[in-house]
DNA sequence: ACAGGCAAACCTACTAGTAGGTAGGGTCAA
DNA sequence: TTGACCCTACCTACTAGTAGGTTTGCCTGT
């Protein structure tokens, strides 16, 4: 269903890969699905209406809808690494740093959906071990992450010499994954960054 | 089933209201199931097996699932109202009363549940409207005591004089909200009550 | 160069199980 | 005798997942 642009000029190019793959398709609106309405509340059903393949063919991509919420926070993972690691490249300080990051959660809402691990992180309970072992993980990326900032942002005198690190760095998320939340069930984002700055500048030295 | 003590002493005392109200145990265990599993992933099965009654008859106290949220949002929202009244009436300064604010949602979590909005506001939008709608509310009810709490801790010269105090709330409420979610998906509690004291000492005078 | 094999990808048609909800009847206290 | 409360038995809609068949295109042997 038109995922080539036109029916054939066979031969020359390479045919192999597709311009976007279904299993690449599936990925991105679960992603959409679960990032909007939860993991409990969406449907394989959903799913084939959006992507317009049958029910029984995401089956064929991911055997299981766990299989398919693993792969998803993976796909997802390896991206969002990759960008942490481009902000400590292009960005030198700690607080430009800072404010790229909450960009991250900003944009979500902006583009009408929750931050991936605040949306599964209610619901953890009820997750699969599997989902609930990679939310886990990904939090404490974040977190490593962040002290790794913080620390340095200590070092260039940007922040307080005083400052524990670990706990700020929690602050820094939970901050930003409730000012997530709150904004989402308001369906109103302008108090997102400006939370975000009071709770920054208790961090500058 | 056990509810009410002895078979009968009948005659003297006034009979009608039970100790624990069957509706009142719905109420309960509802709650319980909805702010561990979220909404969308708890049944009226799950229900009847925690009360000890049919599914069919939790329809006599509740005739649909979202009749039944909505009873539980406004049931919450009563107590809530009464508690935020009676730490302004317990507590005369800003500081303390905002620790006593933050010990709902640390209480919340040592109790193995998430606060009730947070565990609603991550599939906000896959909820009826009526309950969306409250859960609205109920953050609005927060932030607004939350601002005449920070409004009185200026004029006491607690905080500090510049403060936006709306903005402030906003940060409050979402460091704690964020904070419950972050503890949540990681089983540790630890690092809540750090996180909010980081925060509100960008507020100290 | 063409036949045959093969596997990826998708389909229709189905399953068992569970979701919320309904119909109607029994019990018992006021 | 009414009505609150709870029951058994049932409904329809939908869930994730399965069975098995069709299409498509690449790879290989002759």
């Amino acid at each position: 269903m038109d995922l080539k642009p036109a029916t054939e000029s066979s031969g020359a190019a390479r045919p192999e890969t597709p311009l976007v793959s279904t299993r690449g398709l599936l990925l991105k609106e679960a992603e959409v699905l679960l990032r909007t309405r939860g993991y409990a509340a969406f449907s394989y059903a959903d799913l084939s209406a959006r992507v317009g393949i049958r029910k029984a063919s995401i089956h064929h991509h991911f055997r299981t809808k766990e299989e398919l919420g693993v792969a998803l926070i993976d796909a997802y993972l390896v991206e969002f690494e990759a960008a942490l690691a481009e902000i400590l490249k292009d960005e030198p300080q700690a607080l430009p740093r800072l404010r790229r990051y909450a960009a991250f959660f900003t944009g979500s809402l902006q583009d009408g959906m929750m931050p991936l691990c605040g949306a599964l992180s209610a619901e953890a309970f009820a997750l699969p071990a599997s989902m609930q072992q990679r939310v886990r993980h990904f939090f404490e990326l974040h977190l490593d992450w962040l002290e790794g900032v913080l620390r340095d942002g200590v070092t260039e005198r940007a922040l307080r010499a005083d400052l524990d690190v670990r706990r700020a760095a929690a602050m820094v998320l939970s901050v930003l994954e409730g000012a997530s939340l709150v904004a989402w069930a308001l369906k109103d984002d302008a108090a997102m960054e400006p939370a975000f700055e009071q709770a920054v500048s208790s961090l500058k030295a």
